[in-house]
DNA sequence: CCGCTTGTTGACCGATGGTCGATAGCGTGT
DNA sequence: ACACGCTATCGACCATCGGTCAACAAGCGG
């Protein structure tokens, strides 16, 4: 009788512990190869615990995928104090060393990406995000870019996450390597696309 | 008592009629959105007779999918005949026009297809039999691409798609411009992996 | 009219995501 | 030291999912 059956924490705490495991877990397994019942047995808590404090299975993964997030948001913010292809780069390489450092989740991250619909809209978000900095730093002001030119950078970010995919799986390339790839696709898709007046801007930078 | 208590069907018109009917729904919700218990129920008949003609959900989904994976197969089919640039062109608006005809179904398929396993991995085989195809038209005889050019190559496709889903969403610019766009990129891309023999190759056909 | 082949069914299984009323840990007031 | 109450926690339950199986009956050949 002097064994409590369980023990008690506060809110908080046990929070911060149910979403510490959580990333844990998920960046070892993806989305769908996970129940809800094993996390709660790894953590040692009731199945309904785990609803108590998440409403649902993907809140509780897009609660766990916050931080690394918010890390992105972060790591990939321009620096508006410099011209808009160094803000260019800098955000991509950023990109690319996170990546680089988390290079086991990525791949899960992109697979269960695929399998739910949040994760689905968060990294549209982000592409759409990025697609407006882009696009932003790209087109003189008070014009709209034109259909295939917003195509073409949309279809850019798709092609980052191609290459990146690529890239960690193989592994048999330096990052910069990679980052002028794609700079240098990005570049030949804007030429592709028409947008010649976008280019002409970034191109009198790159030759300074 | 004069009421048969169901009709019975041969073997091979029941197979034709769940066929049909399950591309008629596949094309309208993705995999994920739709119960064997659904379809069943739709078709008039238990989710054992279902079960009974294939052997699994994702089973009767890619036999669902194989006739338009045979018409794609047969539409990409490069033109032997004909010089690597102008196979690939080919080829290209052959898959921009099965989308174009079936705008409606590409989207979902793009969806379920991250979703199911067979399918990601149907579309990967297609990916990677179409990379084959670019690099075997582009890579001189007897060598094989760097790394970055292979990456170049998986990553151009991953932008395909990017490109064809904004594309079918928007609907706001032609066909051609779409091909000649994905055309520019590969080029931009090729060059930017350092695969300048390779472009040169290209080069010297397109200009003839 | 019967029997045999086989197309077809209802009932069932284990696992999953999710819910709910009851229980019990523990800080607090006396 | 004891009782009280707040609420963190649990066990039991539910609908549905993909999938299985033995038994039934439709309809043809004799």
């Amino acid at each position: 009788m002097s064994e409590p059956a369980y023990t008690r924490l506060g809110v908080d705490e046990r929070r911060r512990q149910l979403l510490e495991l959580g990333t844990e877990l998920f960046t070892g397994h993806s989305y769908g190869e996970l129940s809800m019942a094993q996390i709660a047995r790894e953590a040692g808590i009731s199945k309904a615990l785990l609803y108590h404090y998440f409403p649902s299975k993907r809140d509780f993964f897009v609660a766990t995928l916050a931080r690394a997030a918010e890390e992105l948001r972060a790591r990939t913010e321009p620096d508006p104090s410099k011209p808009p292809l160094e803000q260019l780069t800098g955000s991509l390489d950023g990109y690319l060393e996170l990546i680089e450092e988390n290079s086991a989740s990525y791949e899960k991250l992109i697979e269960s990406a695929t399998t739910v619909a949040e994760v689905r809209e968060l990294i549209d978000n982000v592409r759409e995000l990025t697609a407006q900095r882009i696009l932003a730093g790209i087109t003189p002001e008070g014009t709209v870019a034109t259909p295939p030119v917003r195509a073409a950078v949309r279809a850019w970010l798709w092609f980052m996450d191609g290459a990146c995919l690529d890239w960690v799986r193989n592994g048999d390339f330096e990052r910069t390597e990679l980052r002028d790839m794609l700079l240098g696709t990005l570049f030949g898709s804007l030429a592709a696309a028409g947008g010649q007046s976008m280019l002409s801007a970034l191109a009198e930078q790159a030759s300074s």
